[in-house]
RNA sequence: GGAGAGGUGGCUGAGUGGUCGAAAGCACCGCACUCGAAAUGCGGCGUACUCGUGAGGGUACCGUGGGUUCGAAUCCCACCCUCUCCGCCA
């Protein structure tokens, strides 16, 4: 959500960068509608207080005993009510115009991010690990099937497409990716662990900025709730309308939670396999910072994230997005890239995105320096730290022998109770 | 799920139709007293929007949203949340 004073202050700079994402220009609109609810609502508040000068008159006069002048008076007003009563119908009317207009313009890209339409701009910032070219390369999918182990069959059969059933030794190796991810950034990075609910309101949703424009991505409950498509809302919607002391800043929020996403646009996209699934583990990092640390937090999120993938020996690069491939609320997109065998090619595994006061300003979410006047919005940042479901793909692929068996990467030992290689002789 | 109680400023807490943005206390800031401090005294001290070059003015906000009324923190309705008791339950 943009300010709209600061939108009628540089109405341009706010059209370049819409441009720079492929969004049409709104200052224009914006200003105007802007100016019309800012003339509506002076000419209420006169209304109000003419009528609120009349009714202490009367007020007076009844307490004098006067009860002709308050009749008389009474009559006055009746007048100015139906001037308020209009008024406050057209103030509102464009003052939810505007707010809904606003809710769906996207931030505007950081001045650094590159210019482009799609992921085929996107600048490469740094690789790490080489690639084994001649190490086999059998999919997930197959590797899983021959174990006996992953079971999407059996998933459809209760469930429907995009969904797993894991067993025996690749249930453990997910369970134990999340507690290695989860313990390296509560215990080394400093992110406070959290366990939030899945299961969250309109607000919550609206202050991320998956509503009201994505809400065909997210499954609906009955009771009107949604299930989060990402621990970033539970996490970052923490601080939703709250002033926090800014010595406490920054914050840094870790969950590992499950993530349900429809995939409503996807269909034909990733239907092999783990990839794209309606529902999958995920660690989530979520920061919050006054505006002068985001940026250094941003990359600082970025090497937590990274540090998982160096310590599971996993091939990877760090991608920066340019400006027509972030996503809504971002200013500032980092992905990581995970180097997977059988499709030759690095997929995303983590997305970390520096959002500035966007959700901020959508949730209400301040901070102030004690004992100073001012709240000013805080700066949101969000990332995967990593993706469970993903790394357990490119650890089945990255980590295969000619057997089809799967090493346990040494960090994850400890977590494996002596298991390391599935598919050996455990069960 | 049933029954009841309640949600007021940073905190505690008064206020049941008019001059209440809201008493009082605490906290905080300034001034006075003091060598300094404490104590004491005096004054100040919410947020958002809006009008105005400015000084300053106006409007709204007492959980949220509606309604009644010339006028609502106060009356009515719905919802949200908290607490207590009962029931159910991992």
């Amino acid at each position: 959500m943009h300010d709209i004073r600061a939108i009628r202050l540089d109405p341009d700079a706010y059209d370049t960068g819409w441009a720079k994402r492929g969004a049409a220009p709104a200052a224009a609109e914006l200003v105007a509608l802007d100016e019309a609810r800012r003339a509506a609502q002076t000419a209420l508040q006169q209304a109000q207080s003419r009528r609120n000068e009349v009714s202490a008159l009367i007020g007076r006069a009844r307490a004098s005993g006067n009860v002709e002048v308050a009749e008389a008076l009474m009559a006055d007003v009746e007048l100015l009510k139906r001037e308020i009563a209009e008024q406050t119908a057209i103030e509102a009317e464009l003052a939810e115009r505007l707010r809904d207009r606003l809710a769906t313009l996207p931030n505007l890209p950081a001045p650094d991010v590159p210019p482009g339409d799609d992921e085929t701009a996107n600048v490469e910032v740094r690789r790490w690990g080489e690639p084994y070219a001649d190490s086999p390369a059998k999919d997930h999918v197959d590797l899983g099937a021959a174990l006996g182990m992953m079971d999407f069959e059996a998933a459809a059969r209760m469930s429907g497409a995009r969904f797993v059933v894991l067993r025996a030794g690749l249930a453990r190796l997910e369970r134990a990716l999340g507690q290695f991810m989860l313990d390296v950034q509560t215990q080394e990075h400093g992110y406070v662990e959290v366990s939030p609910p899945l299961l969250v309101r309109d607000e919550a949703v609206f202050g991320t900025g998956q509503l009201p424009k994505f809400a065909e991505d997210l499954f609906h409950t009955t009771d009107g709730r949604w299930l989060i498509p990402t621990a970033e809302v539970s996490l970052t919607n923490t601080v939703a309308g709250v002033i926090t002391d800014e010595a406490a800043l920054p914050l840094r929020l870790t969950a590992l939670t499950p993530c349900f996403r429809s995939e409503a646009g996807a269909s034909g996209r990733d239907t092999r396999g783990m990839i794209r699934q309606h529902q999958f583990q995920k660690v989530e990092l979520v920061s919050i910072t006054t505006p002068e640390q985001s940026g250094a937090e941003h990359e600082r999120m970025v090497e937590c994230a990274e540090s998982i993938l160096k310590r599971l020996e996993l091939p990877f690069r760090t991608v920066l997005l340019c400006t027509g491939d972030m996503g809504f609320t971002a200013r500032k997109t980092y992905d990581l890239e995970v180097w997977l065998p059988s499709q030759k090619t690095y997929r995303e595994i983590s997305s970390c995105s520096n959002c500035g006061d966007f959700q901020a300003r959508r949730m209400d979410a301040r901070a102030k320096r004690a004992g100073e006047k001012g709240a000013r919005f805080v700066h949101t940042l969000n990332g995967s730290g990593l993706a469970v479901g993903r790394a357990l793909v490119a650890v089945m692929e990255n980590y295969q022998d000619e057997g089809g068996r799967i090493a346990v990467p040494q960090a994850l030992h400890p977590y494996m109770r002596g298991l390391t290689r599935i598919g050996a002789e455990e069960g």
